[in-house]
This record gives C-alpha cells, structure tokens and sequence, in this order.
DNA sequence: ATTCTTTCTTAAGCTACCTTATAGGTAGAC
DNA sequence: GTCTACCTATAAGGTAGCTTAAGAAAGAAT
C-alpha cells in the first residue's frame, strides 16, 4: 500500500500514535500519475500538497521565450508543491509534470491545516522540512553566483547521484541553468581533461 | 524597549498569553552592532537566531576569489541567520555583518527548541517564517535563471523599495550577481533608454 | 579643513555561455 | 517491429557580463 510509504516516512522523524496514522491514511489521496502528466499547470492554484511514493516529477517555471527552468525534482520519498501558491491561494506561475510513471500520495489544504491543528507535532516536521528546503535552495542561489556551469554539473552529481543515473541531460541543463548544447560540451571538455 | 517590537511583531501573527510574553522577555538578548561589525564568521558555529529592531545587516558568502556574494538583508522585523548550520551545529560558510549601525535581539537554540515544545504555537509562526522565506528563495532562483541583469535590478527596486533607498550599489550588485561596474553600465543605459 | 576610505563611473579587451543549425542515436508508443 | 519523438553531439558565430585600470565624487575620520 502505498501509505504505509508515508506512515514509515513520518515514523522516521518521531513516533505517530494509531490516532495520527488513521488520519493520515483517511486525509491522504493516493494517485498513479503518468509520465508527462500534470499535477499542477500555471494559473492553477496549487490546493494539494505532494509526497511521491515511487516515480520522478519536476516542478518548472516556463519564461517569456517558452524555455523551461527546474526548479526542484522530487523522488520517493520527497515533497513537491508550489508552497507559495498553496497558501497565499494565488495562481501558481509553476508546472508539476511527472518524468517517469509515478505513485504520489496528496493532501489537500483544509486537511492539511486541520492535522497541523489537531496534532500539533506535524508543525514542527513540517517546519523542520521547510528549513531543510530552504538550506538547499540558499546553497543553489551561491552556487548559482559563485560557480561556472561545469563546476555546478559536477557538484549536481555528487548531491544527487540518484537523480543523475535516473534523468536525462536535457532536464539537468534545465536545472543548472544552461542549454543542453553547452552541457554537451562540458561533458566532452570533461572526458579529454 | 527593543523587545517590545519584537512582542509587537508576534502579536501581528497570534496573540501572546502573559506567560509567553515574559517567556520572551527572558530568553532574548539586545545587542548594539556597529557598521562593519560581524554577528556570524565563516568557521563559526551559529548558535543565535537573530531578529532585527533597528538597524541593516547582510549574509553573505565568500568564494575561493574573495568575492562576496549576498544572500539576504534585513532590516527592521527580519529575522537573520544561517539555518543550516543553527540545525546541524556544523560551522557555517557564511558572514552575517552590519551594514549601519543596529539593534538585535538574539535567542540561543537550546532556548529556542524549548520555546518550541513549552509553547508550541511558536512552531506554526516559524514554520510560516520559513516559508516565505523559502518562496523568496525560489522565485530569486527563477528570476536568476530566466532574466538579464537590467530586469533583476528592476525587480528588486520594485520588491524592495526600502532596502533600495538604504543601502549602496555595490550591495545590490553583489545580491544581483554582477559587478559593480557592470551595474553601473546598466544604470545609465537606463538613464538614456 | 584635510586626509583617508569608499562609492560610482567609464572604457577596452576578454570569456563563458547562448543561438542556430545539422545529424546520428535511443527509447516510447502503437 | 516500426515509427516517431526525443535526446545527444558538434561547430560557427554572437552577446552578456567580467576583468582590469583609472579617475571623479562623496562620505567618514582625525
């Protein structure tokens, strides 16, 4: 079942009582996703918080010349959202589509909101993941400033060698901010030096 | 009374019991700063969370070429300082310094997690906290990626009109990415478009 | 008031990365 | 199993932003 994912997750960062695990199951919607399906579309607002079971999804944001940006991957185990969306209730100007088949467990905002108050602990994992979040993104925005485009290529590689052996190049270039073309050639520059 | 801003700025969120309010009487320290002074060094632990009363600071990384390379300011109701390394107790890779004269209020960790289970409201405002803070973060991301030098300068005039009239160009240089010189150049193409 | 420091400007040459185009290889979909 | 869409590679020419250097202007310190 798909979540007792989610039940094992939780139970990694503190002890949930039978109380808890019964809301979680009734609260938390399992969906199979297929690659290159949407779980969220910009002008949507982002209503369901995401937590990947099995699968890969990207979340982007898609600029005026319609190029795509990542922003984030998600793999089991992590959380997707546009956070911004999701609680200010405004449109999302984010894409959430799936890269491979993918199994996703979602909550929507009232539940959400309801288990925050109703057990109270939730707030602070949630915090906790939020803060965890948020030390990744800073590092990215240094790096971003502060290394050349092969130098992020191989920091990329050695954060997440389970996303590297699992996506394509095209969505790592996305990721680190360059075109596939130039990926392409660093990764030749790479192999002669 | 710096503190008394700092109870201000909470009961903009939720409203503090007597109990909470002598809580926080107790558990924050004011602090002078002078211009130039560090509150965070590279190497250091950070131990504090810090609040901002009255006054400018700014976080800031410093690559292998000695470039600083900023992260964030804050000004009066920010909050400042290096999450990460306040989690995992590992040093931090980054400096927190005056940029004028200011007043602080500072809470230790330990203080800080005790607030949390004693009064765990306090969860939910910083978990909110953090979550702008991590939708800034993103959306800085985005803008680093998907626009030229002009428009982020642009952008942050517009987002940030109170820190734009405070602080030199050479910050905004350093927060946008580019040289101070190259800020220049773009300043007075726009003075002439 | 004068010196010292920092900020802002200008300009020439340089580099990292982009654009466009072309082509072969690989994998999903029916 | 074949077809089609996507992915990767390569190369030539172009641009945004960097480096270095040097001077003017504006603050801060004595």
């Amino acid at each position: 079942m798909p979540i007792e994912s989610l039940i094992e997750y939780f139970n990694r960062h503190l002890t949930l009582s039978d109380e808890e695990v019964s809301f979680i199951e009734k609260v938390f919607t399992t969906r199979q996703i297929k690659r290159r399906q949407f779980i969220l579309q910009e002008g949507d607002v982002c209503k369901l918080n995401t937590f990947v079971v099995e699968g890969c999804l990207k979340m982007y944001y898609v600029d005026e010349n319609a190029k795509e940006h990542n922003l984030q991957f998600a793999i089991e185990d992590w959380w997707i959202g546009d956070i911004g969306s999701f609680h200010s209730g405004e449109p999302s100007k984010l894409y959430i589509e799936a890269i491979e088949p993918s199994t996703i467990l979602q909550i929507k905002k009232e539940d959400q909101n309801r288990m925050f108050v109703e057990f109270p602990k939730f707030n602070r994992i949630f915090r906790v993941i939020t803060e965890n979040a948020l030390v990744s993104s800073q590092r990215r925005i240094i790096q971003n400033s502060s290394s050349n485009a092969e130098e992020r290529y191989i920091d990329f590689m050695k954060r997440y060698p389970s996303l590297f052996n699992r996506i394509s190049n095209v969505q790592i270039a996305s990721y680190l901010g360059v075109t596939p073309e130039f990926l392409s050639t660093i990764r030749k520059r790479m192999t002669k030096a």
